[in-house]
DNA sequence: ATTGTGTGTTTTATATATAGTACATAATAG
DNA sequence: CTATTATGTACTATATATAAAACACACAAT
C-alpha cells in the first residue's frame, strides 16, 4: 500500500488544521494579497494556497508553516531567534533521554 | 511541473519544524514508545514517524499534528474547546474581510 | 451593460511522500 | 558479556499532492 488517505485523525488536529488555513486566509486578505500573489510568493500553485486556506490535512507542513510566515503568524509566538534556543533546550533534554526505548519485563503503565 | 522539491524555505520555518519534531521525539521517548509504537498508533509507517521527527517539510501536516497530540503536546497551547472559540473568531474576522481581495491603482506597500 | 479581476472547481501529468521490507549498527536488559 | 531489540538508512512500488491550465461565477469599477 501507499499513500493512505482516508486516515482518521483527531479533532483536535481537524480543528488545528482549519485555525491555521482560517489564520493564514484572514492575514492575506489584511495585506491584500490575492490568492495568486501568496502563490507568487510561495513559489507555489494557487490551488495550493487555496488547500492550506481550507485546511487540507495532506498540505505540506513546509508549505504551510511558510505560508504562515509570509502573512505575519507566530505559530510560536517566537522569532527565529528564541526558536533556535528553544530547539537546543530541546535537544539537551533528548540528550538526556535514552537512545532506545525498550520493553521493560513488566507491563508499561500507558494510560494517564 | 510537479511538486517542487528545492523550495526555498525561511530560516523560521526550518526551526520551528526541528523544534516540533524534537518536541515530538521527546515526548515520544518520555512515554517509553518506540518508533514502531507511535507509528501504530498513528497508523503510518515508521519511516514517516523518523522523517516527522526530523522535521522533514515534505511531510503531510496532518500527520504531524496527530502525532503531536498524540504525544501530549498542544501546539496551541489551548485544548481542543479554546482551538474552537479561536476558529469562530477567525471565521467572524474573516467574514468582516472583503471577500475578494482587488489591486488598488497605487501599488501596495509590501515591505516592511 | 461591459470589462476586468478574484475566487473556486475541474482535469491532466508528474514528482514525491508514503508503505513496506531488509539490513547494519547501536543500545539496552539480563 | 551476550542476546535482544530499537534505530537509522536504503531500497521499491504505489497513491496522491502538486503544478498548470481552463472554466464558470461573483463582484467591482468604468
Amino acid at each position: 500500500m501507499a499513500k493512505n488517505s482516508n486516515r482518521t485523525r483527531s479533532k483536535y488536529t481537524e480543528e488545528a488544521l482549519k485555525l491555521i488555513g482560517g489564520l493564514i486566509r484572514a492575514g492575506r486578505i489584511e495585506r491584500n494579497w490575492s490568492t495568486q500573489e501568496l502563490a507568487n510568493r510561495l513559489d507555489c500553485s494557487r490551488a495550493s494556497v487555496l488547500r492550506i486556506e481550507d485546511g487540507h490535512p495532506g498540505c505540506e507542513i513546509g508549505m504551510v508553516f511558510e505560508a504562515a510566515s509570509l502573512v505575519g503568524i507566530r505559530l510560536f509566538d517566537a522569532d527565529s531567534v528564541r526558536l533556535n534556543e528553544l530547539r537546543g533546550q530541546v535537544e539537551s533534554r533528548i540528550a538526556l533521554l535514552p537512545k532506545a526505548v525498550r520493553k521493560s519485563t513488566n507491563k508499561v503503565n500507558d494510560d494517564f
